[in-house]
DNA sequence: ATCGGCTCGCGCAA
DNA sequence: TGCGCGAAGCCGAT
């Protein structure tokens, strides 16, 4: 049972508390706050720690941050982990500075926070919305294994993911309108987060990060990624530098795999590292071409939340089943087609196919953790195209962009897949072989659009 | 280089 | 009920 906000809450700063909803509510308790901090791993701009300080501040209660560390999360290696904690590292001093404490758990939520809960006393807890089957199981499970209120907030997006649409959209052109709307309500500047006044009793103790990160029982196979530093400075870094130089190329070249032209924000936006209202926000007050920053607003957010949107009310957003229904019944009908070339799992993680612009695109992700925007749709395109069903190019593409992108299991992640195998808020074109009416890609195609010789060179393997 | 057809269904106007 | 149009294209004709 979900509930909006009581009115003195409500009262008290609608540009907080309107981006939150109970998940339970058993009434006011005494006793600290804590934001058990999950998808939205920074300090600043962060709608659901403010929201947290606020009520903890009008109850005159200590605040923590609390985050709860799962061992093999969704097949994650230490690429990702790795890049996840040293970015909570610096949150966890970023934090102390504010005077409020940080607690690291180790363990599933389900034990750990309600554990948390009743060793400390906590009054209520907060926490950060997240579409992931797994996020709301987990969310779900801490409800009903504590016994003081539970209260959610969406920090991600601009606008809440239960407020942007009250159903899954069909397309972005669905979807633009209401957002468009919702966004005079809620994008808005951010409050500055103070000193917190009410010290945590006790300390919170110290953490070994590097041991933590070296003795991480994850698959240490995919290395940590050099080019890319993680955390909230290095984030608003790269943010400086898009707005400088990228931004006003940004329309033309985003779609040019072999220029950087895209913004780079992707890996800081998944871990939360940045705020995606922050970016908003600066972008619209940059000086670059209307037609750039638009580009760049368009995908930031009308895409991105339409992600969220999709994973929030699809909960077969990774499996065909969740496809639209003509999308279903012509791959269906074309299940039977015979494909002109077959690819094991292994021979597409090795990129041992026969297309050597494929190959670079999987080599391009492997090594730097990033493979480009337009290229990822090439990509799964190809997997769809080279497998024997759409079941198993759902699994090889989600199973490859998981271990090797640093912003793997993402919601924009599934989708985008999701549209490339199977049409998710795309149309119906041309009828072909394997593909039905799935918009198809081809290696012509790239080859009118951009240099691909430049990009197979660019991306070939080291060895 | 550019254009039209391909093909589906949502959501709004009427 | 009719109609316009859409998340990133392809292909063949001109």
């Amino acid at each position: 049972m979900l509930y909006h906000l009581n009115k003195a809450m409500r009262a008290k700063d609608q540009s907080i508390s309107g981006r939150s909803r109970f998940l339970s509510e058993k009434g006011g308790a005494p006793g600290p706050v804590a934001y058990w901090m999950s998808r939205d791993q920074r300090v600043q701009d962060n709608w659901a720690l403010l929201f947290a300080r606020d009520i903890a501040f009008e109850r005159k209660q200590p605040l923590c941050v609390v985050f709860t560390l799962v061992p093999a999360f969704l097949g994650a290696t230490i690429r990702q982990y790795g890049f996840m904690l040293r970015g909570l590292r610096e949150t966890a001093g970023a934090l102390a500075k504010k005077n409020i404490a940080f607690f690291l758990l180790e363990g599933e939520p389900h034990r750990t926070i309600p554990l948390f809960v009743k060793k400390h006393r906590v009054g209520t807890v907060v926490t950060d919305f997240d579409p992931l089957r797994i996020k709301m199981q987990w969310k779900q499970q801490v409800s009903s294994n504590i016994s003081v209120s539970l209260i959610e907030v969406d920090a991600h997006n601009i606008v809440p993911c239960w407020l942007a649409s009250d159903k899954q959209e069909y397309a972005a052109y669905t979807f633009r309108p209401k957002m468009k709307k919702a966004l005079n309500t809620f994008l808005t500047g951010f409050p500055p987060l103070r000193k917190y006044p009410y010290p945590w009793p006790g300390a919170s103790g110290a953490i070994p990060w590097d041991g933590l990160i070296r003795k991480l029982n994850v698959d240490h196979g995919v290395p940590e990624v050099e080019g890319i530093r993680p955390g909230e400075k290095a984030a608003h870094k790269r943010l400086k530098e898009f707005l400088q130089r990228g931004l006003k190329k940004y329309a033309s070249s985003r779609n040019d795999p072999t220029q950087r032209g895209q913004s780079g924000l992707s890996p800081y936006l998944h871990f939360g590292q940045i705020s995606a209202q922050r970016v908003a926000l600066e972008v619209m007050d940059s000086s670059a071409p209307k037609s750039d920053r638009e580009a760049l607003l368009e995908e930031l957010i009308i895409r991105r939340e339409l992600s969220d949107n999709y994973c929030f009310y699809n909960k077969l957003y990774d499996k065909p089943e969740g496809f639209p229904e003509w999308a279903r019944k012509t791959l269906e009908a074309h299940r039977p087609d015979r494909r002109e070339y077959l690819y094991t799992p292994e021979q597409f993680e090795t990129a041992s196919t026969h297309d050597p612009l494929w190959n670079a695109a999987q080599n391009e992700m492997a090594t730097t953790g990033k493979m480009h925007g337009y290229m990822r749709m090439y990509w799964a395109k190809k997997i769809l195209e080279w497998s024997h069903t759409p079941e198993d190019a759902m699994e090889t593409s989600i199973y490859l962009n998981d271990k090797y992108e640093l912003d793997g299991r993402d919601p924009n992640g599934y989708t985008g897949i999701a549209w490339s195998i199977g049409g998710v808020h795309d149309r119906a074109w041309g009828e072909r072989p394997v593909f039905g009416k799935i918009r198809y890609m081809s290696y012509n195609g790239c080859r009118s659009k951009f240099d691909v010789k430049k990009y197979i060179e660019k991306n070939r393997p080291s060895s």
